[in-house]
Parts: C-alpha cells; structure tokens; sequence
DNA sequence: GCTTGATCTCAAGTTAGGTTGAGATTGCAT
DNA sequence: ATGCAATCTCAACCTAACTTGAGATCAAGC
C-alpha cells in the first residue's frame, strides 16, 4: 500500500519556520548550504515533506550542541541514502557529538586549573609563569589563527 | 632616580610579533581597537614598550580564555590609570574570567546530560522529546539569534 | 649613496551564520 | 476577479577578528 501524498504534508516555508522556530531567511540558508531541499511548487515556491521538520530540527540541535553546519552536512550526508537521520542513526551520530562535548569540557577544566595555579602562584614575574610568558615559545606557525597556551 | 629609556626598550613591531607570538597585522588592529598605544618614530613607525609586551600577552591569554576583545578592552581600562595589569589586578579579572569558564564547563555539561538522556529514551518519536520536539514550544522571539533549546 | 628588508596606510577580502531590503510573483479567500 | 499576505530572488549588510595586497616610505648596513 501506498501512501498518497495528502495536500497537508506539503509544507510552506512559513509553516516551518512557525513549527522549527527558525527564521524564513535561515531555513533559505540552509537550502543555499545544501542541507535541505524542498520541493517547489509550479510557481517556484517551496514546499517542505515533513521529514523535513525532523531535518531541520536535527539541525537545529545538532549546531546548538557545538557543531557547525558544514560537520552537519557531512554528519548527514554520512548517512545511508542520504536520508532523514533516525533513532538509530541518531545514536551514533550522537555519540560523536558527546565526545566533542566531553573533549571541550575536558579542555575548558585543564583551563581553569591552568588559570587557578597562575592565581595561586603570585605570577606576573614574567620569567616563570608559563600562562603568561609566551616570549621565545611560540610565533613560530606562520599566518592564520594559532594555538596559543602550552600544555 | 629616573630610569633613561634605552634605545633597547624601544621594541618595533617586527619584534613583538616574534616574542609575542602574534602577527604583526593583528598586533596593527589591536591598536586599532584601542587595546594598545605604541609611540612613533619621527619617520612614523611603530615602537613599542617592554610594558606593552605584557599587555599583549594579556590580550592573548584573555582572548584564550574566551573573552572578546571588547571586553578585553573593558577589563584593562576598569584598571586605574589604563596600566599594565599587575599581580593585583591579574587575580581581579582572572576571578571573573574563572567565573566564565566555570558556567561554560557547567552548560557543557547539561548539554551532555541532555543528550545522555536523548540517547537513553529511544526518542524520535517526536512525541515526548523535549530535545528534538521543538513545535508550538518556540518561535515567538522576533528575528536574531535564538536560544534553541528548552532546559 | 644605495640597496634591502621592515614598516607604513588604507581599502578590500575572509569565514560563519545569518538578516534586511527591494521589487516582483504567487496563492488563497472572498 | 481581486486583494492581500506569503513567497520569490538577488544583492547588500552585519559582527568578530583578522589577513591580504598595493603602493609608498623608513632604517640600517656596506
């Protein structure tokens, strides 16, 4: 049995943008990035599946966990068929995302205990302190953003 | 006893790139940004202080830790007379800095909870999942940038 | 004095993730 | 059949933090 495509699950892009709470102009950026393609109706407006509303969402969640749009895209591109993700596929690409959390907190701890022992240490002598005395140990990677403090 | 400036304490840019591990064309758009005042040479070029060897650093470390330039910028001018920070003043701002980094360590973790939890609860059944649910729950903040998920 | 490398200014480009606006169409309800 | 809201495209703008390039000038060694 095949399922008809009912006139209700052809979504316009204000209905979207109502039910995902993204803005119109950020759902046409996410087409633009290749991330969803709707449908068009014959005077070119787009119609959105309601799979989409899961895509979306998954966009949504996946960028608010620290991803950017471009390991989004990848993340479901990785994806059998291309398709929405699932529960299962959902598991593994979520554990993925835990392990970036856990490696940003694990960073961000090793900062903060970096930043207590400078506290503790009366630093600012300019000849011990290793946060605060980068002469002679770094510039040395060219152009572009750099790594900064030494572990 | 006034200490004479030597010729030696008069450090060109080219110079506090290479001990500062900074570009020169960033260290340029630091003054730019207020954050730093070299004096000029009758030609015009820039000469920089020991002391501004240390701001720089701050700049750096404080930019590490996740503060913007501007409020880099705030930091260093709350300071009395716009100086250099001092031991003092390191364990003023670097309290507040901790503070950042403790809240961020701390939605991190949320998140990952969150997510544990999303994981755990067979979800996508796009009935019961506060993580990947969002409809009728958003989507009434204007335009901008949004908060995405609900704690 | 000359050459060479360092520096100068100023404008424009870059990336990410969008927003805003203009001007033209579409589509649904009456 | 018409009116009005929704939608369309395309280009320009936005922030942050810089980089890159062009064309000019400076400083220092020989």
């Amino acid at each position: 049995m095949v399922k008809s495509l009912s006139r209700n699950d052809l979504i316009p892009i204000g209905e979207m943008a109502r039910r995902t709470g993204l803005s119109v102009s950020a759902i046409r950026f996410y087409e633009d990035r290749g991330l969803i393609e709707p449908v068009r109706t014959s005077g070119n407006q787009r119609r959105f599946l309601r799979s989409d509303l899961r895509r979306v969402s998954f966009i949504r969640i996946a960028q608010q966990l620290g991803l950017s749009l471009g390991e989004i895209d990848s993340a479901m591109r990785d994806l059998p068929h291309g398709r929405t993700p699932n529960a299962r596929d959902w598991r593994v690409i979520s554990a993925s995302i835990r392990d970036r959390i856990e490696s940003r907190i694990a960073e961000l701890e090793r900062m903060r205990d970096r930043l207590d022992g400078c506290i503790g240490c009366g630093c600012l002598s300019l000849k011990k302190c290793a946060i605060f005395n980068p002469e002679d140990r770094l510039a040395s990677e060219g152009p572009g953003p750099r790594q900064i403090l030494i572990d």
